[in-house]
DNA sequence: TTGATCTACAACCATTTGGTTGCACGTTAG
DNA sequence: CTAACGTGCAACCAAATGGTTGTAGATCAA
């Protein structure tokens, strides 16, 4: 498995997607129970809608939202599966290191210990 | 408590340095055990020695690596910490998530407020 | 029907990103 | 000492980002 290095157009969308605070904030308003219209969401922020649209496009594409219509709405609807994904993309990051201090037989000081 | 809001300034810089094929190749590198210099880095990837040393320099930002001199080489180290708070913050995302379907048919119509 | 809403999309703009080359400077190897 | 190596930095460039305004098409409320 390990890291997918070439392929990792995806990592490179999600984690892309993640380093911005609004974004991340409508992964937060968006969550479960709390799906949200485009234009409800841009009235949550100092931006424009189509600002917001962007955003939401941003989120799409890297799997971690979808839109569904409801009349003249578009319901934003969070994927927890992709965010997941952008997690274990982590721990497998975090593992290979763990890997190679067990070959190197060294001790670090702290317990990056695997609490997940 | 919850996202570190407006310091998720280190969130940015994090995430965004983790969007990038080549820095997370690096992180993998250099990790435990195998630290290296920026030259031999560089010698790893189709790209010129100073596009390497400005990938570093966004993990370094990141705090993500750290850059040690040795003689004239600098060799580059990975801070494991660092990503286990990039961890932390998809925790905390899930986290958020999951306590908003704990109150499941709760009000839904203001504001989650705080976050942001 | 009429008007207000919500979305979509094009065009535009400033800034950032990721890359390059060239040059200077300290360090190490012969 | 001299030459090669590793780094730092400035200047430059194309493309992507994040934002804007404007226009247009659906859909809903009255």
């Amino acid at each position: 498995m390990v890291v997918d290095q070439l392929t990792s157009t995806e990592a490179d969308r999600i984690f892309h997607a993640l380093a911005d605070a609004t974004r991340r904030d409508i992964l937060v308003q968006t969550g479960p129970g709390s799906e949200q219209s485009v234009s409800a969401l841009a009235r949550r922020y100092p931006i424009s809608v189509t600002a917001v649209q962007k955003h939401v496009g941003v989120l799409q594409d890297a799997g971690l939202v979808t839109k569904a219509r409801r009349g003249r709405e578009q319901i934003v609807r969070i994927d927890t599966q992709a965010l997941h994904t952008a997690r274990l993309l982590l721990d497998q990051l975090e593992g290979l290191w763990r890997a190679r201090m067990a070959q190197f037989g060294q001790v670090l000081g702290e317990q990056t210990k695997g609490d997940l």
